[in-house]
Parts: structure tokens; C-alpha cells; sequence
DNA sequence: GTGAAAGCGCTAACAA
DNA sequence: TTGTTAGCGCTTTCAC
């Protein structure tokens, strides 16, 4: 499979030069003899040699490494996002770390302490941290994040908005005059950004819109609010994120609740299982997978670059799905529905 | 956030002792002064000082990581499993480093090299290297098998086929006769297991049992074997895993099968979406956490004690779970579905 | 109980 | 074009 740990001494002495001169030839052979180059590659791969990264990281102070740091890889979202980065950070020859910080602030802290000491920088999916935190970290350590902007760190958004804004205009074409927004967690940047553009886009259709609230971006987060949904009055929900639409989905198939007959449900970032629940989820779609290259690009040119890349802020377009979790409006206002208690 | 990058020199000079007792105060206090201990250590905090991994690394050959090589990680499967691993990996105060193969022999042969380098062991799920190389590569570097079995590598294997032989069990019970295996890819060593235990549950009962071939175990692996199973005369059929169960209620349902009805489903694995999915689907339940967690535990024993780990062979045991996928057998043998092209 | 010194694998001045 | 040398941050003999 593999020979064993050589170091630069047994090519050296293999090739018969001395170790500066295979370090240059392979990592500079411009600068050594076209012959030599060849005898010390010749020899690197017959010995399975190539230059430690720990030895080299003395002098140069790199590790040719990234940090990937996620709130919940429980979150299916995250997949996509994982597989983009792992593509940009293998293309240019880095390695993935990856850490999950269970949504815990603290475990965010102690993993971006540890990430500074192996790797070059890290991309942020949805950082706990502060702001002011954030953005006196990315002074002394190279970071970008994800889904959040922060004053003085590079981000990349998927920017589902103005699609949240398209799924009120869907609703409101259903005929849907009360909508509910089922919050995310107090921590998630994004959600009170996607509150506003269902805000502004009920507004402007003349509809009632209701804030229900902070939920946990989970499934059971989701489930458990389904009382409070179908005792209230509105005919159509639109959640922080899929997760918590599918267990909202749940909670309400087992009150009895009809969707899309008696209440309409949207989630948002199509993940996976969004499709194949039943109903199938209405829900913006942008692709996870994209902000995960874009981000890990970025990062890698602030790292080669040793400044801030130029595009600071990017963000990936989303748009509606529509599938069949969303319909009209019942005709009836809440009917058979349950009362609060 | 983060004081700078301090070295072992500035603590030294802070308490005015020499670097190497800084560097026994923190790594062996018995052999240092309490007092001097102390002092040590407070300006090691106060100076946010510690070691660097890297230049440890010099003189004791670890790096304090290892690698998770997933094949693919598009599967939810391996949600689970990476969470398990990274809870034992922080644990034990390891970095954990992620590579997805991308279900490609030579990208894991790739990252496996380049992981010698950068961690001190792998754990691969489902790997796809010959029996021998990984053999052979086990002499070398400590690795650590999911979901298959090697002679000389210590493995952690979901133990699903006594519950897939439950499954049996209870399509027979519901009165099919005859069954259906739809394989996961060639490479995919559970998949004639899973099969075999199928099998002879099927004889068991005496019932018949044809295996469909192999095909990838996507959701689109899963929606293409649709017509195929439409067309043939199994009233039920059970999948290699759930992701491809999935793809198959997604393309029989696209082809107007009604299941349970006309065909009963059951899955492996019981990943995110299994339960939400219409119908939700019957299915094979392992803790993938735990196996995680177990593979990781074994690695870094294997690690830490240079030999392989006292129990070389460890399962996690699955148990069937029945949901709404699976119904009793239709009355009159196949009936509305399609005739073979 | 503590310090001095050597050396881990590699790179980068500087010489030759 | 190549070799010599020093040194990156740390640990570990070996003295004291």
C-alpha cells in the first residue's frame, strides 16, 4: 500500500546531494538542475517521501489546513455545505478539520482557540459568537463565515429573502390573509432577516403576519410547536428552516391537522428529506454546497493573500419551490381546529 | 478574543525559568516545584500559551488527529456517525480531520496517504480498497474499519442482518411470498450480507426471495430500480439502505405503485427523512453515533497503546422498526402494475 | 528541582 | 547550481 516515513536526509543520501537541494527541487525546481530534479523526484516517490507538514509549519507557519465549524451537523443543510468546502479546500491542497459545536457558544469558543494552533483559518456556519468577538478574531486569525454578516469578516450568504418574499407572494396568490413566521433560535443571525422580508412582503399584500416566536432549529423544535399553530388563527406557516417545518409537519399530522387543506407550511433551504416528506415541503431552495466553495475560496485567498479577499460579502441566489405543503386557503376560517388552552 | 501566538520562550522568560521546565511544569508537574507549577501555569494563561501541536510533533511523531474517511457523504447516514466520532475524538483531546471519498477507490487511496502525514490514525466507513491493501495498510498506520470486516484491522460493524431477518419475519407475517433485494453497489461489502441473511430467512419461511442486482445506493439508485420492481411479481422489497428505499417510494409513487398496497418497502439504516417520508418507511435502526463512537475509542486505543485493540471486532445492534411503508401482501398476486418492457 | 544542550524534519539565508 | 549553516518550538537526556 505504502512504504514507510522517509525523511529528506534518505532521498538526500539516496540521490547523493545534500537535503537544502532536494527541499528546493521539489518545492522550487526552477531554482535546481533539470537533471537533479528528476534523479530527487525518482527518488522521492520510490521512497514515499514527501515534506512533513508539521516540520514545515516551523518555518513557514503554515499548515496547509482549514477549520470547518458547524453549530449542528445534525442539520442535514450542513451536508451540502461540508462537501462544497471539502471540494475548494482539496483543490488547493488543503486539509479539512471539521468541528461541531452542538449550538454550545462556549464549545465554539474552545474549537476556534484550538483551530488557531492547527490550521490556517476557518469558515463559521452560523457563528454563536458575538459580533465584537467575531471581528476582533478575524483580526489576528483568518476566518469567513457563513449565513452571517459581521463588520470586518468576509461572508458568503445564501440569500433566501427575497425567495421568503416569493413564498408570501404564493400564499397570498393561495388566498392565505393570515400568515405566521415560526422563528429560529435567539443566536440565528438569519432569522430575524428572513422575518422582515415575510414582514414587508405581507405587508405590501395587505395580509396579517404574526412573529410566533423563537423555536430550536429541530425537529422536535418544530413539533412542539404545532399546538400553538393550530390553535391560532393563521392559515399558513412559514418556518426558519426545514428541519423545523418537517417536525412541524409532524406535529400537526399527529393533531390531526390537514396540510396543505387546513394550514399551508414553508420551510426554507431544501435539504434532504424535504421532498420525500409527505406532503412534500414547499421551501427555498439555494444551494448549500456553493456557499461552502465560495466561503472556502475566500478564505484561502485571505490566507495566501494575507489580507481580506476582495469580494467580501458574496451571497448565493435562492428561490421558491413549490411543492405540495403549500395550497388555498380553507374557506372557512380555523375550522375543527383546536382551541388554545 | 485571543491573545497571540505566545511561544514556550515568552513564558519562560515571564517566570524566569528556563523553557524546559515551562515545558515539564505543563506536560509532567510531578517532576517541578508546586510552586514553580503554579507560576507556570498562570502565565501560561495569562499569556494564552500552549504547546504547539506541530512542534511537538517533532519530537513525538503524533499529531493528535485523526481522519474520518466517508465514502459519501451525501448519506445521512453519516450524520450520526461523524457526530459519535467527534464526541470521542474531543474527548480524548484528538483533532478530527474529514475526507469524503466521493465512493472513489483512488480518492481514498489519495487521502489515506496524505492522512499518514497529517493524523496519527484513520477510521474508515465502508471502505473500498482491496481487502489486501487495507491489510496491508494496517501494518503501517493504525486504521479502524465501519461497516466491514478485514482480517488485521479492527472493526465496528452496525449489526443489521439479524434485524433485516426480522424484517422477513414480518413480511412474512403480513402473508408475502415473495420478496425482493434490491443490492447496494459492488463495492459495498454489507450488501451480500445483508442479502444472505435475507435469504435465509426467506427459505426459513419458505418463501421466495430474487435479488435484484447491484445499484447505487443514491436516491436516484433507488428511483431508476422503480419500473423493474413495478414490472416483476415481488409484493415486497427490501433495499440495501434508506436511501435508496427512498428513491424507490419517490419512483414507484411516480409511477402510480401504491405502497403499501401493492408494495410493501423496507429500508436500512433509519436515517433523517426515513420517518417523515411517505409513506413512512419500515426500516433497519442502528445507533450510527455509537459506531462512531466505538471506532473512534478503538482507534485511539490502537493509537495510544501501539497494538491492535483488545476487542478487535465490535457491533452495535439494530433492530427493526416497523412504520407504514410495509402492509400486508394484496390479495390477488400482481395486479394493475406494469407488464415487463 | 532546574538548566544547558542537542535534535526532531524542514527551509532559507548565505557562501561557494 | 549546490552545499553549509542556523534555527523554527518543543522535548528530553544529562548534568548540576
Amino acid at each position: 500500500m505504502a512504504p514507510t516515513r522517509a525523511t529528506i536526509h534518505d532521498v538526500a543520501s539516496a540521490v547523493g546531494v545534500s537535503p537544502a537541494t532536494v527541499s528546493r527541487a521539489l518545492a522550487r525546481p526552477e531554482l535546481v538542475a533539470a537533471a537533479t530534479v528528476e534523479r530527487v523526484r525518482l527518488a522521492a516517490t520510490e521512497l514515499g517521501y514527501s515534506p512533513s507538514p508539521q516540520a514545515r509549519w516551523l518555518h513557514t507557519g503554515m499548515s496547509e489546513a482549514i477549520t470547518l465549524v458547524l453549530p449542528d451537523i445534525t442539520n442535514p443543510f450542513f451536508l451540502d455545505l461540508i462537501r462544497g468546502a471539502q471540494h475548494e479546500a482539496a483543490r488547493a491542497g488543503y486539509t479539512q478539520m471539521l468541528v461541531d459545536t452542538e449550538e454550545s457558544t462556549e464549545q465554539e469558543r474552545t474549537h476556534l482557540l484550538a483551530a488557531r494552533k492547527t490550521s490556517d483559518g476557518a469558515v463559521l456556519a452560523g457563528p454563536r459568537l458575538s459580533d465584537a468577538d467575531l471581528a476582533e478574531l478575524s483580526q489576528l486569525y483568518p476566518i469567513v463565515s457563513v449565513n452571517r454578516r459581521i463588520r470586518g469578516v468576509p461572508s458568503v450568504l445564501v440569500d433566501t429573502p427575497p425567495a421568503l418574499a416569493a413564498a408570501v407572494d404564493h400564499l397570498a396568490g393561495l388566498g392565505h390573509r393570515r400568515i405566521a413566521y415560526l422563528g429560529g433560535p435567539e443566536s440565528a443571525w438569519f432569522s430575524p432577516r428572513r422575518w422582515q422580508a415575510i414582514k414587508s412582503a405581507a405587508i405590501r399584500h395587505k395580509i396579517d403576519c404574526e412573529h410566533l416566536g423563537a423555536h430550536p432549529p429541530t425537529l422536535d423544535g418544530g413539533q412542539r410547536a404545532a399546538p400553538q399553530i393550530a390553535a391560532g388563527r393563521a392559515t399558513a406557516v412559514i418556518a426558519y428552516n426545514d428541519v423545523q417545518a418537517l417536525g412541524l409537519l409532524r406535529g400537526l399530522s399527529a393533531l390531526g391537522v390537514g396540510v396543505p387543506d387546513q394550514i399551508s407550511v414553508v420551510g426554507c433551504d431544501d435539504v434532504f428529506g424535504a421532498e420525500l416528506a409527505y406532503p412534500s415541503l414547499t421551501t427555498v431552495t439555494g444551494s448549500a454546497e456553493r456557499a461552502g466553495e465560495l466561503a472556502t475560496q475566500a478564505l484561502i485567498e485571505r490566507i495566501a493573500t494575507g489580507r481580506l479577499p476582495r469580494r467580501q460579502n458574496r451571497s448565493v441566489p435562492a428561490e421558491l419551490t413549490i411543492r405540495t405543503s403549500t395550497g388555498p386557503a380553507p374557506r372557512s376560517v380555523p375550522h375543527g381546529r383546536r382551541q388554545p388552552r
